[in-house]
DNA sequence: AGTGAGATTTAGAACTATTCCAATGATATA
DNA sequence: TATATCATTGGAATAGTTCTAAATCTCACT
């Protein structure tokens, strides 16, 4: 789990010169703070954890660096309703279920098959690029709490 | 054709009877404009298309009818990344496919059976009142012409 | 037909999330 | 060390939507 830390400072470092783009403290710092607690935070949240830490960076540089993380494939934007743009650092295949009791959001596993499932009920000359599921009604509390998915990658 | 637009005008002030609420003529207009032409439009664009025939209507309106209209369960509202609200008024359970190249949304009729089989991968505890699927990609345009799903309800 | 209560519409202000902008600061390279 | 480029910053601007308060309409009841 430390070594996964450490691990994504290069990650990070890596995906940023693939892309021509350099590794900054803001950077790092907001993609370690997705990485440890993996709620689906707002950028407004993701501000408010990162200032702790880093108490001069500004909400137009968390906006900046989230959009870059986007780019970069290492994290994903989730939208529910007309709510605020979620972060997610699970790049497996999965869908989002969001409770409407709490607000909270939880992974679910995706198999291949069922994607595949999915995909096939679209037309010929359909070609979908990105397929998103997404459940919305109410968590028990007893299970959601045990429910975890595999780490991301 | 022309007796499902003038039959929606009295399940329209039925629908609405049931909230204890008035048939108005912005209601009315509203409703039928999303029927006659089901593109998924946002609330502008309905706007632009009812001021044709009502001059006067308010953009206030619109929001106020077309909210209406989703409490009463007659149009569905969807949501594409953080673009406007848009609204479809096929109550039949359907996906959405959007064009990333025309910007345009094509519905695709989605069957109990995979419903079903969606709703499976919840693990138990998971209560969903919603299921949405949302295809992001693109049409090839000989294909999308064609396509076709039932009508709604 | 007239009155009053409540529903509805309206214009515009307010709001939220996000993006844009121009200035400043940091970094890599020559 | 100079220079070009990249990145961050604070604040202004934007888009879509919701809110507010006043005007208008509708309906039930006299
Ligand atoms: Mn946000
Ligand atoms: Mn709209
Ligand atoms: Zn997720
Ligand atoms: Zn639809």
């Amino acid at each position: 789990m430390q070594q996964t830390l450490e691990l994504s400072s290069e990650v990070l470092a890596q995906r940023l010169a693939d892309s021509g783009l350099r590794a900054t403290p803001q950077r790092e710092m907001i993609y370690e703070m997705v990485l440890k607690k993996r709620d689906h935070p707002t950028a407004d949240e993701v501000y408010a954890r990162v200032r702790a830490d880093m108490p001069g960076i500004s909400l137009a540089t968390v906006y900046n660096c989230l959009e870059t993380l986007v780019q970069c494939d290492l994290v994903r934007a989730v939208h529910f309703e007309r709510g605020p743009t979620r972060y997610c650092p699970n790049l497996r295949p999965h869908a989002h279920f969001h409770d409407e009791q709490s607000g909270t959001i939880h992974d679910v596993n995706l198999t291949p098959e069922l994607l595949a499932q999915i995909r096939a009920v679209l037309p010929p000359g359909y070609d979908a690029r990105t397929v998103e599921v997404t459940f919305r009604g109410k968590a028990s509390p007893l299970t959601s709490s045990e429910h975890r998915v595999a780490g991301s990658e």
